[in-house]
DNA sequence: GCTATTATGGATATGTAAAGTCTTTTATTG
DNA sequence: CAATAAAAGACTTTACATATCCATAATAGC
């Protein structure tokens, strides 16, 4: 079990913009050279934040990513469930059995970490 | 990022034996049946507690599996480092940074998390 | 010691999802 | 219109989980 290299590109990029970014957009170019990745794959992945509201896009020259208003609010439980989806990290439908309690133990687990992750973030990691 | 369904097998497998087994041997065949597996590939799996020391087994006639001695301190934890081994959840070495921020904040996360399992124990959930 | 039973180990599929590429289309600026 | 840049679709590659099959090793009971 692993967070896949998809939400470590989207960390770091939210966490450039953040820290670059006053309006100019950023190229999608510039940002994968940074993370050595292909700007094409790393188009399909800031497209799912685009779509979540993260940030926004402009086409066409001059254009670019750039955070969205609303860009301090967002904690790292918002990126990592734009990019990994919202489902559970534990399925446990073996007998089907609604009240499994190791289904509750790992939920319950599951329910600290992503109170965790909901409550930083990535402005908090700039700091002058 | 998902656990895996070894992982589950291995804790159901564990639940089991601590709820039915006072020290008869259950073979890997009544195991797989229950959860619906092969036997041989939950062999495998169960091979991997043994050899953590989380169960005997024995080989031959009435042969089959049984919780180790120290059964009752055995947490979520150990069952799934177990299984899935005990790497980070998180791997950040894009720019072979060793105080990256991102990281940090996905390791302490990691930690909670970690910490919530190591407190669950497989003999906690077996109350009569 | 022989045989049945049961776990272990190795080699080999199979399935699925992540990771990445290539090409085309769409949108925007100047 | 031409240049620039994101979005979208189809596709390939890679990696790993999930098995399966067969051979081997260990043990109990006779």
């Amino acid at each position: 079990m692993k967070y896949s290299k998809a939400t470590n590109y989207a960390l770091h990029t939210m966490l450039f913009l953040a820290k670059e970014t006053p309006d100019k957009p950023v190229g999608v170019q510039q940002l994968a050279e940074m993370q050595h990745v292909s700007p094409t794959y790393l188009s399909k992945i800031l497209t799912k934040l685009v779509k979540e509201g993260m940030i926004n896009s402009a086409s066409g020259a001059n254009g670019g990513y750039t955070l969205s208003q609303n860009w301090e609010d967002i904690s790292f439980l918002d990126i990592i469930h734009a990019i990994e989806g919202k489902s559970s990290l534990f399925d446990c439908c073996l007998y089907n059995d609604p009240k499994c309690v190791i289904k509750e133990v790992m939920l319950s687990a599951e329910e600290t970490l992503e109170n965790e992750l909901k409550n930083r973030k990535i402005s908090d990691l700039v700091k002058k």
